[in-house]
DNA sequence: GTAAAAAATGTAAACGATTACAAGAACATC
DNA sequence: GATGTTCTTGTAATCGTTTACATTTTTTAC
């Protein structure tokens, strides 16, 4: 309501002389800069933010389309990139439920000029191209496949963790280890599943694979261990493709009067902050998820800034094993090292960790 | 990079017509407007929105205000906001860790122009007044202190929750009852305390309260329940004023070897989703998170589009008790209805349930 | 005190859309 | 064919800033 004219007039100067005061421009008398800051205090005086990134072609925000914000996975990425923004001095501006590519497209173009960079979770493997967007729009893709495009894509370590944690399984002695698997079609489930399959293959266990179809939500966790556990043999182990999953497990395992880990080894992907408050606590693959959002949004700042001069590139977050009761996992004193954890174990960085 | 201008060049029209067509506007002929269509999307048009929203003055967007994204509460309002938001067509500005009132003006500046209206988490009890707004601009405050401030409120009905979680371990014959205490001067902490006593006085009991600080996390749970332990006679029941809490001292029971509800029976407040999975699951006033958010964007929207012609409400809602295994409560034939937990206990809407 | 240099301020043109108003085109009526 | 309607389109002002450039004021040097 206040606008900029108004501080002129009352403090007796052109609007330009406003501008520069609020600017914090050198080129103006310090007494007209006290007397224009006072005046503009007096009434209020905000800057309006549309007039501003019109002329400025800046907005100091950074876009985020989700699919769904749905879970604590999402809650804490986005918790990452708003601390990382906010602290570079940039607003957010969330928008979820994008769950085909038209409404991508929608939000992308209701977007376009009230941001300066978008960062998008796009966790589906057919549809790798992010569509329509001005070239060199800075852009960073979450989840994505990573593909030979020249996007910045930043995903997690998937398969290596999903690797190690089947080889540290295999190592407990499990030959009968199942899988429940992730969404159709999502990169990260499709990752997981290829770690599950490269180490029961580098057992030389190729042929005896369990998979089960999941949804990455507790139900069908539930269902899926259900399924298993109806199998004229029952496997001794099951790894779930992330920690919602096998939740859903644990309670279809209780139900079943089945001990978790002595008769079923239960095993998450995510380590999300509940995996370890549960009976028993649940080992898991370790993700910063939190640290995902934060790179991210490095990354978009960094491409704001150079724009033209920025190179695209694909980051991959490293994922921990944290081995608690869940999986049966020998005590800490006699805890393996990643590299030691067994011949089929790869080494993911930094360290595994016992909580 | 494309602007009006350049589609009205391509089409052969005035930019007014191509602004015509984009709005859907039907005083335009169907052959021009297949055309200008047709050359926008060639083009790959999409208008600016800090240009559009200049001139409308309208931005679809709302602003959100948190003291910081931390924690299942935080994420679960926003969720509730977004979904609203995004029904009905606005985006979400989203800004964090604004703990003082001198980091709300900045953000609440650094927005201005750029959303219709804010929702604002203040849940400080002693600095009622949001300041330096524009008069008359659409402004929902959750978790604020209900005053007679003209200002929509949104809360939740925490006196009445914790005096029905009260009233019910009451009704379980205990007798000595304690509190872990919320963070010193926020609201919900306070009203949450008041309904403890509440139940503890209404019992005759309110000489033998017995309450300890806590700051709603889990290490402070932790903390609270081990000075609880020390005493020496310890309490037979705990109510954490919200689950955090509760989970860190479900930590500390179990580390002091006692069994819950046996030895000690505990009960939380908010219900977040990971209590149902704890072992035993927890107790806890439900509060639907989401729905707090979905109330509060709805009044903001409500608000926006009336802008002048609307009336400031408080809105409370309504907690339930949810009654799991950790507070040793009847078995589920017998559960009393929420009039029949026992003479104390009023009635909290819409019903008790048992999960 | 005057001229030149430096500092402070003002003027006005952007930015990219919307929209009241004016004007032109098409059509019907007589 | 002139006139009046009705459609369709164009012109130009506007939103609230920033900023290049012009202009005024102050300072400095003589």
């Amino acid at each position: 309501m206040i606008t900029i004219k108004d501080v002129a007039r009352a403090a007796g100067v052109s609007v330009a002389t406003v501008s520069r005061v609020h600017n914090g421009s050198d080129l103006v008398k310090e007494t007209t800069r006290r007397r224009v800051d006072e005046v503009a205090r007096r009434l209020g005086y905000s800057p309006h933010g549309a007039a501003r990134s019109l002329i400025t072609s800046r907005t100091s925000t950074l876009g985020v389309l989700l699919p769904d914000i749905y879970g604590e996975f999402f809650s804490e990425v986005i918790r990452g990139i708003d601390q990382t923004a906010h602290r570079h001095g940039y607003h957010l501006l969330v928008s979820s439920s994008h769950d085909d590519r038209s409404a991508v497209e929608t939000a992308l173009r209701s977007m376009w000029g009230r941001v300066d960079g978008l960062i998008v979770l796009w966790p589906d493997l057919d549809e790798t191209a992010v569509p329509n967007l001005p070239a060199g729009f800075p852009l960073v893709l979450l989840s994505a496949p990573i593909g030979p495009n020249g996007f910045d894509v930043i995903t997690v370590a998937n398969f290596e963790g999903a690797y190690a944690m089947v080889c540290h399984l295999l190592s407990l002695g499990h030959r009968r280890i199942a899988i429940i698997k992730g969404i159709e079609g999502n990169a990260d489930a499709a990752e997981r599943l290829r770690g599950y399959r490269g180490a029961l293959a580098s057992a030389g266990l190729g042929s005896s694979a369990i998979e089960v179809a999941g949804e990455f939500n507790e139900s069908s966790g539930f269902r899926a261990a259900n399924v298993l556990l109806a199998r004229e043999v029952r496997p001794s182990a099951i790894f779930a493709a992330n920690d919602a999953m096998a939740i859903g497990a644990l309670s279809a395992l209780r139900e079943a009067g089945l001990r978790v880990p002595e008769d079923v080894a239960l095993a998450g992907f995510d380590d999300i902050p509940m995996a370890r408050y549960l009976d028993p606590a649940l080992s898991s693959v370790h993700v910063d998820i939190s640290a995902l959002g934060e790179r991210a949004a490095l990354r978009l700042l960094a491409a704001v800034r150079d724009k033209d001069k920025h190179e695209h590139r694909a980051e991959t977050l490293p994922t921990t094993l944290v081995l608690r009761r869940s999986c049966g996992a020998a005590a800490p004193s006699s805890l393996p090292t990643a590299q030691g954890a067994g011949p089929a174990t790869i080494t993911i960085s930094p360290l595994m960790r016992r909580i």
